[in-house]
DNA sequence: GACACGCGTCAACACCCTGTCGAGAACAAT
DNA sequence: ATTGTTCTCGACAGGGTGTTGACGCGTGTC
């Protein structure tokens, strides 16, 4: 039910040692330097002195600056589904709770890698494999959440209506955009204390018709 | 009640007649280009050979790729307010109906021009132009929608919960993130003739709490 | 008609960034 | 010691942006 992570050696061919050091340099000054300045305004250049070696060397490691993005992606997702857990599987305990429960720990996430979070939507329009890895990651979450619809209506908690793939795009294109107008803090956005609550309340809203959703 | 547009002279500094051919050629080259490749992959030079002038000449009439870009913007977005027309006003005659016909039209106009909205949306992470301007626009939106959420709840149309503006955020997110992905095509999308009914159902749904909003 | 003056135009330049190539240094295993 | 792989970087090629300086071209002016 779960989706599971895609977490393949996106970095260099051959693992090895000393290398590795290196490896984690480059990927902690991204981190870093994305907590500063937009990807764009950060230089290949910029990677490679962060993490104490040439600009030719870097490609020794990755084979661009996307990709070294990429691995960052692929973490904040992994932990996303890892936070997720089997929450989705639990629905009938208590409807409400744990809805919020599964908004709240990808806020969590997100919200912990947030610099990452907003890099990879800036670029995702530019960048083919972050708009690639994304877009599957995003179909595993639609997919589990459709299900849980499902489920629900099956047992007679939820109504029927919306085609159940349909709202669970909807609602996770919301928190998705929601999300990042709160890490970005640019044009109206949702207070960050509140954004659960928002989210909670309009999935539960278009869901379940109305805010007490029975319990099994 | 419904926002109003706004509309700078973005481009040359002084107006004049034989110029304004070239700035029109530049503008319709770039909306041309735009529906072949990513705004990123159009250099200047594309933009200057594609009016028939030269690269310097093209910074005669527009200080910036991205300059070009926002004055497409700011058509659409005239445009788009235009279309929405006094509609919010007009919501208790038959909210269902009118709040279907306001996304309806948004929805019309950025399905016909959705390569510089696209492009708009792709370009928005890296470029604080294009970015301050959407969210200027946003916020008149997402006023405008609150304002009409406080009227449907005065009149006893639609139930408190949330404060207004913040639901006036997530919906007007959630319209825009899936309008994308259904224009853009990657990722989970709704299908475009679906999309107005998807939208229109989680906004009743989340304003009225029930199907059927009760009109005057 | 000559003269200014702002519009319109572009060749050439300076700069920055990306990605590649080839020559090597460092280090392991035999 | 030799061989092979990992790792490193100077130097180059290519392509994009933005600027500068000079040169035509019309229009109004006296």
């Amino acid at each position: 039910m779960t989706p599971i992570a895609t977490s393949s050696p996106r970095g260099r061919r051959t693992a090895r040692s000393s290398g590795d050091d290196r490896e984690s340099a480059i990927l902690a000054t991204a981190e870093r330097l994305l907590g500063e300045r937009t990807f764009a305004d950060i230089s290949i250049d910029d990677l490679a002195r962060g993490a104490g070696i040439s600009r030719p060397t870097f490609y020794f490691y990755f084979p661009s600056k996307n990709a070294v993005l990429l691995t960052l992606l692929d973490r904040v997702i992994e932990e996303a589904n890892a936070a997720a857990g089997d929450v989705l599987d639990r629905l009938a305990e208590n409807p409400r709770a744990r809805w919020r429960e599964l908004i709240h720990r990808f806020h969590e996430t997100f919200g912990g890698h947030r610099a990452v979070v907003l890099a990879c939507a800036q670029v995702r329009g530019t960048n083919g494999e972050v708009r690639r890895l994304w877009a599957t990651v995003m179909e595993g979450w639609v997919q589990a959440i459709e299900a849980a619809i499902d489920a629900e209506r099956s047992r007679g908690a939820a109504p029927d209506g919306l085609p159940a793939r349909d709202l669970a795009i909807a609602l996770n294109s919301m928190n998705e955009r929601v999300w990042y107008a709160t890490f970005a803090g640019d044009g109206p956005a949702v207070a960050e204390p509140d954004v659960v609550a928002v989210l909670l309340d309009v999935w539960l809203a278009a869901i379940y018709r109305n805010a007490t959703p029975a319990p099994s």
